[in-house]
DNA sequence: ATGTCC
């Protein structure tokens, strides 16, 4: 199916509406960006989503989006809470609170790379990765589990892992309020019990950064970023636990639309009205999936620290933690009132302009970290929110894919894409060879271009371009 | 993304 669409302004396209459709879509890209050039059916699940009860605005798509399960990856939708609006799991993804944290070191990459390979080994040697495998933090059993999915990441701080700044850097201070343990089932309980502090596996990693542009310099410095700093980027989700919670909510949803009288174009849409019991029971749940991801990132960090402390003499300060896999009930203005909104953001980031009350005070007059991993071989940006942002303060969250893991193994290979990033001076710890070749760099769009376009469609500006020194691949 | 099919 071919979609049409309308060149507003540059980077930005409308699909106009046209029914079942209830509003617009609405894709931030360019003519290179846009995923009918690459193949997938990322727009036509725009169109999808078009569909939703209670939809407002439009059904966007950031310029990273790609195809993914019901909605695209890269989708932003709001539903109106009082007006019959839905949540859909599929609209925040399997990987619930999937996020991106960003640690400054207190050194430069210059009096680091004499301590780099000591330092990747120790991270290589140390950071829990791959299929399955253990974390770095056995939990006792299912009540403690219960505290940890209520805390999320300050439960993790109470219990000495990290320090109580760390949360002021951390969106919703480290815990997504409404958490409903009690919706969790135990199977998803018993999967996480082993695996809190994991990355995982598929485009989740750990890596060394060094800034290597600065944007923004006032910016930058009230971020605590300066041109040549060490950084560390932590990518990672809620692993088994939320991937469990996705999957018993869907099935209870899917059950369930016939009730709600919910006609859908595809079932993987399957959602209940926010103000249902299933509705409400997935809301429950994915917090508390969102909080067990926040505190994996909290432990990550944390054995990152270590690392550093024991091969560099050096400190890791929290710049941001922000998760690109949510739903959460935001207040926006649409058409003039002031709604109760549930915004899906699937593969997209929170981006808070300057003056947001949600925003810690200290960066109150920069906006909000908005943090872009791009590929193991490629740079990654830290952007910041801008004001005028219409897809409900949200930005790109990465590269995106352009080639399906299969395509990406015929191509390449883990050893020789090993060989090739180490001659780049990029070192690499990977977790499996199939795992690095799936993620080698040809697999994705263009990072630069993603951020050009999310910068020229005006979601997020540019504040600092990092370079990867060393990867810890999950 | 995911004990890549309970």
């Amino acid at each position: 199916m071919d979609i049409p669409l309308v060149e507003e302004r540059p980077f930005r396209y409308r699909i106009d509406r046209r029914d079942p459709m209830r509003v617009p879509g609405v894709v931030f890209a360019t003519p290179e960006l846009l995923p009918q050039a690459t193949g997938d059916k990322a727009l036509e699940q725009v169109v999808n989503v078009a569909t939703l009860p209670g939809i407002v605005r439009a059904s966007f798509a950031m310029p990273d989006v790609h195809w993914g399960y019901g909605f695209p990856i890269g989708g932003v939708a709001a539903t109106d809470v009082d007006a019959g609006g839905v949540i859909s799991p599929g609209g925040v993804g399997f990987d619930i609170s999937c996020g991106v944290r960003l640690l400054a070191a207190g050194i430069d990459r210059e009096p680091l790379a004499p301590k780099m390979r000591r330092l990747m080994d120790i991270l290589g040697d140390t950071i829990p990765r791959g299929m399955g495998r253990g974390g770095l933090w056995k939990l006792s059993g299912p009540a403690q589990m219960e505290d940890l999915l209520v805390g999320g990441a300050g439960y993790a701080v109470e219990h000495g892992h990290g320090v109580p700044r760390d949360l002021d850097r951390c969106e919703d201070r480290g815990a997504l309020p409404g958490a409903d343990p009690s919706h969790v089932g135990r199977r998803a309980v018993e999967r996480g019990l082993e695996q809190v502090g994991s990355l995982g596996s598929g485009n989740h990693f750990l890596e060394v950064q060094a800034v290597d542009r600065v944007y923004d310099e006032d910016t930058a410095a009230r971020f605590g970023l300066h041109d040549g700093q060490v950084c560390v980027m932590i990518h990672c989700g809620s692993r088994g636990l939320g991937h469990q919670v996705c999957g018993d909510h869907v099935r209870v949803m899917d059950q369930s639309l016939r009730a709600y009288g919910i006609r859908l174009p595809d079932r993987q849409l399957a959602c209940a009205p926010v103000v249902s019991p299933p509705g409400r029971d997935y809301l429950g749940a994915m917090a508390a999936a969102a909080n067990y991801g926040r505190a994996n990132r909290q432990l990550l960090a944390e054995a990152a620290r270590r690392a550093f402390a024991t091969a560099a003499g050096a400190g890791l300060d929290l710049v941001y933690d922000v998760s690109h896999n949510t739903a959460k009930i935001e207040t926006h203005e649409v058409d003039g009132a002031r709604r109760s909104l549930c915004v899906h953001r699937k593969g997209a980031t929170l981006a808070l302009p300057p003056g947001h009350p949600d925003l810690p005070r200290d960066l109150a007059g920069a906006g909000q970290p908005v943090l872009v991993p791009g590929t193991m071989g490629t740079a990654s940006y830290v952007m910041t929110g801008t004001a005028g942002n219409d897809a409900f303060a949200s930005a790109c969250h990465g590269a995106g894919r352009v080639w399906s893991r299969h395509q990406a193994l015929r191509r390449v290979r883990g050893e020789q894409l090993r060989d090739d990033l180490e001659s780049h001076g990029i070192a690499v710890r990977p977790s499996s060879w199939r795992g690095l070749a799936e993620e080698a760099p040809g697999a994705y769009k263009d990072i630069d271009a993603v951020a050009r376009a999310t910068e020229g469609a005006g979601l997020a500006r540019p504040v600092a371009r990092l370079v990867p020194l060393g990867v810890v691949k999950g």
